[in-house]
RNA sequence: GCGCCAAUAGCUCAGCAGGAUAGAGCAACUGCCUUCUAAGCAGUAGGUCGGGAGUUCGAAUCUCUCUUGGCGUGCCA
């Protein structure tokens, strides 16, 4: 589980803090002032493997120019038993450092290692995660913004388990409320337009008007006949949406499949009806005096909760008038709950009930008027929803078609379903693309993606992958198999494009590390795109078959090494490692 | 009106726990396969990082403000 990167950042630290004792011993430099400072990677390896700006941060304390102070830590420096080999003074006051062969030693001897666990870190201690993502309404065919939902979520629980939390990743199944009483309407419009004629009945302004709902009607007809024509409503729509979603959310589960995601729990809403826990739930906000009564419904004091809190975290009361709160109803006057009462039923569920440390939401951009408000709901059943219940609003996927606009609507039936886009681009190409920034928007160009083909970045990462592997069976058919990494020699192993590919793969557990910490599993995406870069210029500049037997074994350790990195990112993000193409 | 998010090359996007000359892919142009996969490598060209102000030794990155775009502001989910 080691980081080197961190290690060598570590140990720079380590190494200009008792150069700064050295100094103020031999009285060079000021006594006491704070040392302090950054260690980076500098984009231009003209200033070394890593730089420390500390002499420029110290420089008002020390009242001292850096650059002066910079060359006094450094004539101080003691590098001898260190990764380093040299440091010099640059620019306005960097320290720079160069790595010596030894730390490149350790990063292969780290990945061989490891294993299959290279890049697990444990900034997570085991605690317990949830991902719920898509959670897509059940009422018709998933579209775009689900797809890239599906990536976001599924990458994050993978760069989390990797973190070392445990992790969770579940589908919110909305099986009640309204939505499903309009979607039993639809049917059942469709159903009678089936049997009397479409002129004959008239199809609900606010019902889901795609196709796939005639095509439920259909085979709800195919099934019971004309049985159904004259039962009584409310027995009929019961009977059609258990029937719709028997149909649509096996087809659900198996387009997630298809798109390599796996759920460890389906949850469905209308289990926390049934319990009575969505009642027990209000009940309980009622208990410590969250609720109200008005015009017959049970209202949340949402407006009360946020002003507490903004006023706590230092809000102005002006600016929190702005905001003109208000507050929610849980309960309609009809006597149903609304399905911000059941979200937070399910919400108290997923901490109370089933004691997550922590539950990520993966949502679209437009329910963020929701985020405040289900965490202050929280924060009022005394969950502490502000710290353990984090949203990661993804912005939605703008979908062109030939320069123009394609408006996603499941009631206007002109939705691209995930499964179009699944018959149109590979699974790895969709799972590539979407994982990127949750917050930028997407433009989904669908000519483009159709004929992304050699042209996608995807292929450019499994290509190396590929190359690797056909590369190493034939050195292995000429009798130089993988060696074992303590036969090696790394110190061969120095050349700008060995050292540059052997510092990125040094670079995943601090990628996983941040990318765990930000919830931003495209990070994992860049990295691996730049390690198959790097090893492309590896593979052109250094030759393998040709080299002196020790150089060669080297070499063919290190390109081992890759494959087997590049295959461990490429499965965190869901994208497959072929040995050919 | 108020709030959230965004604005970087012709196009799609990186870079944002402040760091040294702003990067990649696509599109355009030029080289490199009798040698481990050319789905590759090297190079040319392309930018007032939306405008303005501030903080700092130092800003694409942080703060404020303005502009433009997306979304939200339901007894919808």
């Amino acid at each position: 589980m080691a980081n080197l990167i961190q290690k060598a950042k570590d140990s720079i630290n380590d190494i200009i803090n008792a150069a700064y004792a050295k100094a103020v011993a031999a009285g060079q430099l000021p006594e006491g002032a704070p040392l302090s400072g950054l260690v980076e990677i500098p984009k231009d390896t003209a200033n070394g493997d890593y730089a420390a700006n500390h002499a420029m941060t110290g420089a008002k304390a020390m009242r001292m120019a850096p650059r002066k102070i910079a060359e006094t830590l450094v004539a101080n420096m003691e590098l001898e038993g260190s990764w380093f080999d040299s440091v010099e003074c640059a620019g306005p006051g960097f320290i720079n450092f160069r790595l010596g062969h030894g730390w490149y030693g350790d990063v292969l001897g780290n990945v061989c290692a490891e294993g299959a666990d290279y890049g697990r870190v444990e900034v997570g201690q085991g605690k317990k995660v949830m991902v719920e993502f898509v959670s897509a309404n059940p009422t018709g065919p998933m579209h775009m913004g689900n797809a890239r939902g599906g990536v976001l979520g599924d990458a994050l629980a993978s760069v989390l388990d990797r973190a070392g939390y445990e992790v969770s990743r579940e589908f919110y199944v909305n099986d009640a409320g309204n939505q499903i009483e309009k979607f039993a309407q639809s049917i059942d419009s469709r159903y009678q337009q089936l049997i009397l004629g479409e002129d004959k009945v008239e199809f609900p302004e606010d019902g889901y008007h795609g196709d796939d709902i005639k095509v439920l009607a259909k085979k709800f007809f195919e099934k019971y006949g004309e049985e159904h024509l004259h039962t009584d409503i409310t027995e009929r729509h019961a009977v059609m949406a258990r029937f719709g979603l028997e149909n649509n959310i096996p087809k659900m589960q198996s387009d997630l499949r298809r798109y390599g995601i796996e759920y460890d729990t389906w949850f469905f809403e209308s289990t926390l009806h049934d319990s009575g826990f969505v009642a027990d739930s209000v009940a309980e906000l009622e208990k410590r005096g969250y609720i109200y009564e008005k015009d017959g419904a049970l209202w949340l004091k949402t407006s009360q909760i946020l002003t507490e809190k903004l006023l706590a975290a230092g809000k102005k009361q002006e600016d929190i008038d702005k905001l003109e709160l208000k507050d929610d109803v849980l309960r309609r006057a009809n006597g149903f709950y609304t399905y911000f009462a059941a979200d937070i039923a399910y919400h108290r569920n997923k901490f109370a009930d089933r004691g997550f440390d922590k539950v990520i939401n993966v949502w679209g951009a437009d329910h963020h008027g929701h985020v405040a408000r289900l965490k202050g709901a929280m924060d009022a059943l005394g969950l502490d929803g502000e710290n353990r219940l984090d949203i990661v609003l993804m912005q939605l996927v703008k979908l062109m078609s030939n320069g123009e606009e394609v408006r996603m609507s499941k009631r206007t039936g002109k939705a691209i379903s995930l499964t179009d886009l699944l018959d149109e681009i590979s699974v790895d190409a969709a799972r590539y693309f979407f994982n990127s920034r949750p917050e930028s928007p997407v433009v989904f160009d669908l000519e483009l993606a159709k004929r992304q083909d050699s042209e996608n970045p995807v292929y450019y990462v499994q290509y190396a992958h590929a190359r690797i592997c056909t590369m190493l069976t034939a050195l292995a058919a000429e009798g130089h198999a993988v060696p074992d990494c303590a036969n090696i020699n790394t110190a061969l192993l120095s050349t700008d494009a060995e050292r540059e590919l052997i510092k990125q793969l040094a670079a995943l557990p601090e990628e996983i590390t941040l990318a765990a910490r930000d919830y931003d599993p495209s990070r994992i995406n860049k990295y691996v795109t730049e390690l198959a870069a790097r090893f492309h210029k590896f593979y052109t500049v250094c030759r393998i078959r040709d080299a002196e037997k020790e150089l060669l074994e080297a070499r063919l350790l290190l390109a081992d090494c890759v494959r087997r990195v590049i295959a461990i990112s490429l499965s965190v993000i869901g994208v497959s490692a072929p040995e050919k193409m």
